[in-house]
This record gives C-alpha cells, sequence and structure tokens, in this order.
DNA sequence: GCAGAACTGTTACGATATTTACATAAAGCA
DNA sequence: TGCTTTATGTAAATATCGTAACAGTTCTGC
C-alpha cells in the first residue's frame, strides 16, 4: 500500500469510484529495454518471436512494452480473447491507445498485422472450445486446476465472499467510527504471526491520524505501555488461531482499564471476543499448512479507506505533507 | 428448438472441429414447408424473433432457411461461434455460398446487418468464457451497494481476478523451486510500506527452511548485508508504487554480486523488474488514496504453501518441533 | 536545463469489407 | 414444356478498416 505516486489528483479525492484515477504507469522506459536484454540472456522471455500463444507472448514480453501497450495488453487480458476479436479500431479503444499502438504491440509479440493476429487468436479460441475441459472454471487460465495457485485462489475467494456475507457493515461502521475519533489514543497489538499484519495497519493508520501506536513485538514490554492507556482509548487486537494467552491477558489488563477493544481474529474466534467492543472474523483457510491473512488485510485496507473518508479534510492535509516529505528525502523514484 | 427437419446429427453436434460435419442441402422444400407449419402449430418454435442466443434463432429458423442458408447455418454451427467471427466474405465462402446469402439469413434470424449480427455473437461468447461469479452484485449483502466494503470487496475481487489472469504459473513454479533450495540464503526486503509485508513472509519462510534473512527496515544498514550475499543467494524484494530509490540501489548492488533477484511488484513494474530474474506483478488499484496490498498477501501466501509443499520431507520436520517448542513456552490457549 | 531519443497519437491513403441493386439461375406449378 | 416465383450470385457503391508516414509530446541522460 504505497502512497499513490500522483499524489495530488486522486490524493484529493480518495474514494472515488465514478472517477478513478488513471493509472500511471511510470516505469522508466530504458529499464524496461534494458530488462528484455536481460531476462532474455537468463531465459525468461521467449525471444518475442512467433511460439506460444498470444496471451503467454504477451507474459514474456510485457516487460518490453511500452505504457500503452501495456494497457492494451491488459485490456486485451481482462477480456481474453474476445476484446482482440473486433476491429482494430475497436480493440484500440477498449484499450484507450491509438490503433497505431496496436500493430506496435503486435508486431513486438512477432505477428505480422492485425489480421493475422487476429487468426491466431480465432484459431487458439476453437482450440480452446473444442477442448471438453472447462479452462474457463479455473483462476489462472493455463495453469493445471491442481496447481497450488488455483487451489489458492479458489479457497481465498470463498474466504472473503464468505466473510463478507457474514459481515455486519454497522460494526464495520461503528469501528471505523471508533478508530477516527480523535480524543482517543489508539493502540495496536499483534501476536507472533499477525504482528506484520498489525505493522501494515499502523503504518497506514499513522498517516491518517495522530496519537497512534504499536504494541512492540515482545510481549513482556507490553506492561509498560498499559501506563499510557486510560479509559476510553482504543485498543485494536489482531489474534488469529492459535491464539496467544499473552495477548489474552493485556487485552483483560486493557479492558479494566477501560480500554475499549477491537479485536480482528478469524471464524472460531479468539476468546478476546468476550472482552471485545467489536470484534471482525475473516475466514482464514487454504490448502496449506497456515492460515491466510488475505482476508485480515482486506479488512484493515477497507477500515483505512474508511477512516481517511471521514477524517478527510484533515487526512488530506496530512498526506499532502507526508508526501512533501517523502519528496524532500527524495526516497522515491521521481515523479511523472 | 425446432425440431430437426433433416433429422442429421450436425445440428445436434454444434462444437465439432475435428470432424466436421458434411452439410446437408438436398433437404426438399416441400417437406420444410409442411413441417413448419407442424412446428408451429406445436409451439416449439419461437416466431423466428430476436429473442435468444444466436445457435437457438438460427436452430428455430432453420426450416425457414432456403438451401444456401442452410449451408451457411450448419458451416456456423460447425465451428460455433469461431466460424462466424471472421469477415463477411470469408464467413460465405466457409458455408461455400455468397456474402449476400449471408446477409440474407441474418436478416431472417432478426439482426439487422453483418457488425450487429458478429457483436451479438461477441457478446455470447464472451457472456460463456467469462467466469460466473465475475457477476456477483453485491458482496456483502446487507450493507448497501455504493458502501466502503462492497466497493472495496469489487475492486479487491478484480485485482484478485485480473492478476491471476496475468501471472504465469511456470514463473511461479520457478520461484519456488529458488525459494525452495536450500542451498542459498535468502534474503528479504521490503520498503517504507511493504515491510510489514516483506515481514509476513519472513515470518513464514523461516519456519519452511533455514537460512532465511530480513533486512532491516532501515535502509541505511542494508549495505551491511551486503557482505552476507554470494553468488546465488536469493534476494526476494518488495517493491510497489512509488518505487524507493534505496530498494533499487540495493538490488543494484545485489544483482552486481551475482545474487538472483525475485521481484514483487505492482502492474506497472517497479524499475527493479530490470534487475530480477523473475517478478510478480500484483494489481493494486483500490477506491483509496492508497493502494492494496492483498494480492501481494495471497501470492505470498500461495508462493509459501509451494514452497511448504516442495520441502515437505524437512518441513513437516520442523514444523513439528516449532510446535513442540511453542506448546513449551505455553504461549497458546490450550488446543480444543 | 537542454539535446536527443523514445513514445504516442493524428492524419491520410490504399485495401478490404459490407451492403444494395440487379441479373441470372433454379424450382415449382399448370 | 413454359410461365411464374423464388433463390442465388455478380457487380458496383459505399463505408469501414488497416497501415504507413509524420509530427507532437514525453522522457532520458548528460
Amino acid at each position: 500500500m504505497a502512497v499513490k505516486a500522483q499524489g495530488t489528483t486522486d490524493i484529493a479525492n480518495p474514494v472515488n469510484l465514478n472517477d478513478p484515477p488513471q493509472p500511471l504507469d511510470e516505469v522508466e522506459r530504458k529499464t524496461a529495454h534494458k530488462s528484455t536484454e536481460t531476462d532474455e540472456s537468463s531465459g525468461i522471455n521467449s525471444s518475442g518471436g512467433t511460439g506460444g500463444t498470444i496471451v503467454e507472448l504477451i507474459r514474456s514480453n510485457y516487460i518490453g512494452f511500452t505504457r500503452a501497450e501495456r494497457k492494451l495488453a491488459d485490456a486485451l487480458i481482462a477480456n481474453y480473447p474476445v476484446a482482440g476479436l473486433v476491429s482494430i479500431t475497436e480493440f484500440a479503444k477498449s484499450g484507450a491507445v491509438s490503433t497505431p499502438t496496436v500493430l506496435r504491440m503486435i508486431k513486438k509479440i512477432g505477428h505480422n498485422g492485425f489480421p493475422p493476429f487476429q487468426k491466431v487468436l480465432r484459431e487458439e479460441l476453437q482450440e480452446t472450445l473444442s477442448n471438453p475441459i472447462a479452462k474457463h472454471e479455473r483462476w489462472s487460465a493455463d495453469a493445471p486446476e491442481e496447481h497450488v495457485i488455483n487451489r489458492f485462489a479458489e479457497a481465498t475467494f470463498n474466504n472473503l465472499s464468505q466473510s463478507l456475507k457474514q459481515i455486519d457493515y454497522k460494526v464495520f461502521d461503528k469501528i471505523v467510527a471508533l478508530i477516527a475519533a480523535k480524543d482517543r489514543n489508539v493502540f495496536i497489538a499483534g501476536g507472533r504471526i499477525t504482528h506484520s499484519i498489525a505493522d501494515y495497519l499502523f503504518t497506514h493508520l499513522q498517516v491518517v491520524r495522530t496519537d497512534v501506536n504499536m504494541l512492540p513485538s515482545s510481549s513482556s514490554l507490553w506492561p509498560h505501555q498499559l501506563l499510557n492507556m486510560h479509559a476510553g482509548d482504543l485498543l485494536v487486537v489482531f489474534d488469529i488461531r492459535r491464539y496467544e494467552i499473552d495477548l489474552y491477558k493485556f487485552a483483560e489488563l486493557a479492558a479494566a482499564r477501560d480500554v475499549q477493544i477491537v479485536l480482528m481474529t478469524d471464524q472460531w474466534m479468539s476468546p478476546i471476543a468476550a472482552l471485545a467492543r467489536y470484534s471482525i472474523n475473516a475466514r482464514i483457510e487454504v490448502p496449506s499448512g497456515w492460515d491466510s491473512a488475505v482476508v485480515t488485510m482486506f479488512f484493515i485496507e477497507a477500515l483505512i479507506a474508511a477512516v481517511e473518508n471521514q477524517l478527510w479534510e484533515e487526512t488530506s492535509h496530512r498526506m499532502q505533507e507526508l508526501e512533501g516529505i517523502l519528496n524532500a528525502t527524495q526516497r522515491f523514484q521521481k515523479q511523472p
């Protein structure tokens, strides 16, 4: 979750779907060209020649593509292959580029003109359609169905939609209001695994508002923090199975001080739920020895966006200031 | 669907490339006319109007077609719908008829010209190819559609499926192999925002294998780490817009030492891509002033699962050991 | 900050596609 | 068989498309 490159424009207008910020494709051109060579020498990129399907060709040449070409490639892949089965004019329009750009991209992947390109696209499609196996059931179309990536995708989508079905948006809004209330301090705590996720929330929340504190990863240092926590303050705690005893004890102590607790947990719910004012439970099961944090991340980001939205007056100010500081440090690649 | 006038198999078997059925055009006119009445009286045929898909329309109007039109219809159904996604000239040729015949048939099934007809064909195809889940109206059923949570869900879902469409699973597998190779050290680096995410990878990878190192968050300490990095080692670097100069420089130095670089970046690709052996790009746009890390998390988890899978012999051992240690510390709540 | 390179879109032209009008061929019917 | 109706293809016109050359713009490197 980086600060968006173009800063001012869309930062002045953070949650606005109707008028989405224009993507910035600020990869250095030269870099891209260099990379073509580099990659080719390392054998990743196919020659950019004629072998392979169109998608594969696009993927392997993506690094050599220019901004406009990438936009076009994205549009094609998004509606593959139908987006390419129209006239070159319409195709260009669907990628919001000009027709010559289409030609140039096509030539880069080793085809000789639009009609031949389209012919290949049709042949591929015919091939796909006459293949009895329904390829479109898979998430990553070219990976085998049983490939980790497809099984993971399946599980993750289920987790996400399940969690969304279960969440009460009023609770969500209440949590947003709690976090947005400037008159209270916010403390964030995570466990062994969830620590990084808690940290992610911390990093962002820090920009949005003042008085945000992250508890150190070593639980032995937590009691000290209690001294700074007062009635009405907010503790956001992450506890995902296996639920950690230290976290619970800490939450108990905080609750005893009349600190409000918001809990981010899983579907089985940490015992901290009993102490918490509100909890959000995310589905976490994936085909792996671990649990997934993807849905938890989703909720964190949605929360941040909502808080940011609510505090827009102050936040925009803070973000602009941050923007200025970051620019001054010259920490980032040049902006377009 | 009409009672098949000529009783051939080709209509019942529309998608069959390898052995395209011979179109039968020797049907008696007279018979066809008779059957029209029969079918209509039995109410099977729709009026021959505009409703339904192209195949359906063709089938229900088949008896009203002339010989040449049937030849054309047969050719289309034999290679449905790809045969119709070419120019009218070619389409006519594939049915061995003239172009006006194509026009006439199209008008008979209630379309206004060749382009509109083809458009419908494409839309149908898109419908077939597109994932059923993609048409999710609302994610959190009880929240208003324009609620942050729904708009965020929409964006995240798109990000995830887009990213999955673009990823080359062979690249994914190569990365897994790189990480799983025990004979090299693994270093993980993240930027200002991505640091927490890098840390998440670190936490998990540590369990799965030995010799995993996380670079400190302060970039001034990175050069020291370089001393420990040798040819053949692996550097996993997270760089999401705005791309950080320090990260690039560090990657450059690592590359100079023949360290293999795997890059986790966004769709616009960090310039580090030029130095990287492989990159994974995740879609990151959400309706917020920030970018989303959800997809990146997804890939991390999928990677960990895949590596874990590959190294299962050793990993299971390590995990059991870890389990024992954690139990001994009594850090967790009792297991259910 | 400036020169040069690279990228991108606009324009124009030749080629192709679509459509209409019309002539020819085939089929139906007495 | 010969007349009428229907079906089909040919040819010309019109619109659209694909492509190449060019020029404006943005980016890069010194």
